[in-house]
DNA sequence: TGTAAAGCGTTACTTTATAACATGTCAATT
DNA sequence: AATTGACATGTTATAAAGTAACGCTTTACA
């Protein structure tokens, strides 16, 4: 039974419902910290929420340009880094990329699953990964303060097309 | 009971059986590949063998230089991902840097350990970390081709004192 | 020994990211 | 309402990381 506020990326479902309930939960968390979502991150938000995909810094600072933001990277990265800070944003270093969270404000282990076909980004629940990384870590007494759990690969869709399917996905 | 030819880069051991050892399994898999282990690319894995560190690419090519090859970024770049497709190096990709694979030629699903104090990187064994990160793919019908799982904190030396043990640690 | 493939060195360039500083905005206090 | 101090934004400049493309050299092997 599909949740429809956290559908899967790779799934057709209900994007304008998606993005809308990601942007209330973040405009939530972020006045729990007392902290401001100002119109340079507000619009930041709403560009990685339009699709499933990751925006390098350069793609995001493009769109707040042409909305009459400043066109200077530190303009980008700023808000992509605060966001990222408050557990809006992931970045996918694998492809020195942002993706917006679509579980703002609840506390998960994310993996990404990063489809080479469409390049769409799913933040799969993970939680099982993480105690798993967790027990190889405290196995060399080692302590974990952040992690980074990515897969590249190809999603249904791609998968079982000769061509992938890179026009539609949201 | 700790095995010397398979130390853990936190733990002191006789680095040079360590680093002779993997190069001496580098070699034979490359071999077994019918694949060539030129200067460059023996040098090269022997830079990143001297410590249990990532090296940038740019790190790895002034020492190249300094030793008569090549110093434009191509000569390190096609040396580090070649060894890193016959999996001889690791890239760490939250710290834009190669390591030395501590296990040539075995099968394994390395997690990596990063110290923030002393900035080693340990390969940690982590197969149980690789089929959850398997399972939770499969739940959502993602297939996984390639996966990188890192995480950063502190070794056991580090988290044990105020100031981090950056000298001395091979 | 000719030849095709692989490797190396180089020039030039693109992409990604940050340091540093000036300007502007907001909200809490006098 | 004016002051102030912290936070946020805009800008210049530069650093760091990575790649495309070309020509020469070496190697494997027919």
């Amino acid at each position: 039974m599909p949740d429809p506020d956290h559908p899967v990326a790779f799934a057709p479902h209900d994007h304008t419902r998606c993005a809308g309930h990601a942007m209330a939960r973040a405009e939530a968390a972020l006045a729990l910290q007392g902290v401001r979502l100002t119109p340079v991150r507000r619009r930041t938000l709403q560009i990685l929420l339009e699709s499933h995909r990751a925006l390098g810094a350069y793609d995001v600072l493009e769109r707040l340009a042409s909305d009459g933001y400043g066109n200077q990277p530190p303009v980008a990265y700023r808000a992509l880094d605060f966001l990222e800070e408050q557990g809006l944003v992931h970045r996918i270093r694998r492809l020195n990329a942002f993706t917006a969270c679509m579980h703002p404000g609840e506390v998960h282990a994310p993996a990404f699953l990063i489809c080479r076909g469409c390049h769409a980004v799913a933040e799969a629940p993970a939680a099982a990964v993480g105690q798993a990384l967790e027990a190889a870590a405290q196995a060399l007494h080692f302590t974990i303060e952040r992690s980074n759990i990515e897969a590249l690969g190809l999603c249904p869709a791609c998968a079982g097309t000769t061509e992938p399917m890179v026009r539609g996905l949201v």
